[in-house]
DNA sequence: ATTAGGG
DNA sequence: CCCTAAT
């Protein structure tokens, strides 16, 4: 029997933290030029700053047109998520707190994911309080992306969320928010640059189950606050791409790590998105873009978690760990089994099944610039095609805002013999074909491909007081890739983890076209996150031969790792770090012994400064005093072992 | 694959 | 965190 799978997968099922300030200093700008970081960006990226810079932009609450007969609802437990919250079709005023939210001063974003066929589940995870240093951000989890097999555990084993108990800072990056029941808790997210801290005052969650994971669909997202909804629902668009159910992820958050900007700087790129403000209400409603999304797998937790797995992917894999890890850390590093792959005829690709145009309102001057909403960093790409055209017109702005885009229907060719984790593996790489790849974004209007550039939005017939309906976006892979290779039969390979690997393929619609090869599954197993950097970098070049990775996302140490990393030092010694990884990180697959090395180096480092020159989370001066003495106990070991080798030789003998 | 160390 | 040389 052959498994024929549809997959429907969004991009913005992903989650990236805001731009670390690091990344914004003048070596790390440096270093992006020096390595051609723009050239990196891949679908994935595109993705998420098409649809996240817009709905970062955006105000307005774009319709889903995602509803399609040939799926039941999803069903919404009672109890849990009220129906009309769930049900995207209905306006956001009616589904959402965003009144309260408005009275509290919190920003309120609405996610919505794809749902599974039927029977999800959701629970409301109500947050209440607030905090003085807080920020928006991005939040929490479905359980899906793992299910297809793609995302790595992007998540900390300590910070999982249940019943009302958070013992921890959530670090979102690194947690899996699992709503096991209401609570009502005061949940931190630790923000990546690890200075702010974002209180997420509410959540709303839907849990998939597990039989439902294939046809879920990562998270996107919508706005919550826009009386004005033009939901986009062209024919085109839609073509290619499946219709799919939603659930919904809610999140209020409060930022006030902005408040004190939000109505004092000059309102540049946003302003022209952002509803009048209100009076007395300096901060500004602010949409979590989805590149702050990420795979949140739940499969690990501890409750979950297959240490063998792990322990496979980790030890067993033929390639260099560096190669490893750049595969699976580095999303959108340029892997080289990919090219033969996918190429896809030109005019269809991933549409945008969600786009809303809201008519000029004259509150704005309109200059795109940077948008003080937007996380810091290099986080606000002002370049994009779609968004940059239609910005053009010097006194009517079109805005527009792109709620999504679907991956083309998908079908995964498996024999019965394959494992779950080769299929998993297949689906990853199907996908990933089509994401990874580059991509261009296409413009349709009234179904018509645009493909004069250097036409006006008005001449064209974009313009603000159209209400832009039939206007769509498509991000396309580039025609410059070579013609599809179909005989996945002649690449055999081998899978490092499950053998004997059956040969597995997948084909994509006749009309997408999208073909990979599958010569090598081994980076595929997980999909990271993107990069909020490369958001900052919309434009992509052609060189499909850039070669540098993607800079892994930054995820500060928690005070319990590095208890545990502490304590790991303190048994094994300062140069075992293999070891320390598998004593103490074992299960914590983002964190590498060279990570481990190197936070121990900062530890160090850290420990030997003053407290006023420290920065991020404190760590217990407890801990650092152990790091010194473990330090110097080691250190001294070492030279030990290095003056006098031979005595102990001799003693052996 | 690991370790060590500079950036 | 990245990158690399050296194991």
């Amino acid at each position: 029997m052959v498994l024929l799978k549809r997959l429907e997968y969004g991009f913005n099922g992903y989650q990236v933290p805001p731009t670390p300030r690091a990344a914004r200093s003048a070596r790390r700008r440096c270093e992006f030029r020096r390595k051609d970081y723009v050239q990196k960006m891949c679908a994935f990226d595109l993705l998420a700053t098409v649809a996240g810079k817009l709905l970062l932009e955006g105000e307005c609450s774009p319709k889903s047109v995602d509803t399609f007969p040939d799926k039941e609802q999803p069903e919404v437990v009672e109890g849990s998520v009220k129906k009309g919250e769930i049900d995207d079709n209905k306006p956001l005023e009616e589904k959402s707190c965003e009144q309260d939210s408005c009275e509290r001063n919190f920003l309120f974003t609405e996610i919505v994911s794809q749902a599974p066929n039927s029977n999800f589940h959701a629970n409301q995870l109500t947050l209440g309080q607030n905090d003085a240093c807080s920020r928006p951000a991005s939040v929490i989890t479905s359980e899906c992306s793992e299910k297809v097999g793609s995302a790595e555990p992007m998540f900390n084993d300590d910070c999982k969320l249940r019943l009302g108990i958070f013992p921890h800072t959530l670090d979102v990056e690194s947690s899996v928010c699992r709503l096991e029941g209401e609570t009502k808790k005061l949940i931190k997210i630790e923000s990546p640059n690890n200075r702010n801290l974002a209180i997420i005052d509410r959540v709303d969650m839907c849990n998939v189950g597990r039989s439902e994971a294939w046809d879920r669909k990562p998270s996107a997202l919508v706005s919550s606050d826009d009386s004005q909804k033009f939901p986009f629902c062209g024919d085109q668009i839609l073509c290619g791409s499946f219709p799919v159910k939603q659930d919904v992820v809610k999140l209020v958050t409060r930022d006030d790590d902005e408040k004190s900007c939000g109505c004092t700087k000059p309102s540049t790129t946003n302003k022209a998105f952002r509803p009048p403000p209100h009076i007395g209400d300096c901060r500004t409603r602010k949409l979590l873009p989805s590149k702050y999304w990420k795979p949140t797998p739940n499969s690990k937790d501890k409750e979950h978690y297959d240490p063998d797995a792990e322990r496979c992917n980790y030890l067993n894999r033929n390639n260099s760990y560096k190669r490893q890890r750049s595969q699976r850390d580095y999303p959108f590093k340029k892997r080289k089994f990919f090219d033969c792959s996918s190429v896809s005829n030109s005019d269809e690709g991933i549409s945008s099944d969600g786009i809303c145009s809201v008519p000029e309102n004259g509150f704005d001057g309109g200059a795109l610039g940077s948008s003080q909403s937007l996380p810091r960093g290099p986080t606000n790409p002002t370049s994009l095609p779609s968004e940059r055209a239609s910005f053009q017109s010097r006194n009517s702005h079109v805005k527009l805002k792109i709620k999504s885009f679907r991956v083309p229907e998908l079908f995964i060719e498996v024999p019965e013999s394959a494992t779950v984790g080769s299929l998993k593996r297949t689906v990853m790489e199907a996908v990933t074909s089509i994401l990874g790849g580059e991509l261009r974004v296409g413009v349709l209007l009234q179904g018509k491909k645009i493909r004069d550039d250097n036409k006006t939005l008005l001449q064209t017939g974009i313009s603000h007081d159209n209400k832009l309906d039939s206007l769509g976006f498509t991000l396309e892979p580039t025609p410059t890739q070579p013609p599809p290779s179909l005989c996945l039969e002649d690449c055999p390979f081998q899978l490092p983890c499950d053998t004997p690997q059956p040969l597995a393929r997948y084909h994509p619609t006749p009309n997408v076209g999208q073909i990979a090869h599958l010569q090598d599954s081994k980076a595929l197993v997980s999909v990271p996150p993107m990069k909020a950097e490369a958001l900052a970098m919309v434009p992509m070049r052609k060189s499909k031969q850039s070669d540098s990775a993607q800079r892994r996302i930054r995820r500060p140490f928690t005070v319990s790792e590095v208890e545990a990393l502490v304590q790991a030092v303190e048994k094994l010694g300062t140069g075992r770090w293999r070891d320390v990884k598998l004593r103490a990180f074992d299960n914590a697959k983002h964190r590498t012994y060279v990570d481990l090395k190197d936070k121990w180096k900062t530890l160090v480092h850290t420990a030997r400064i003053s407290p006023q020159q420290r920065r991020g989370e404190p760590v217990p001066q407890e801990l650092l005093d152990r790091v010194l003495t473990a330090h110097a106990f080691w250190s001294q070991q070492q030279v030990k072992q290095h003056l006098k080798p031979q005595p102990e030789t001799c003693l052996l003998l």
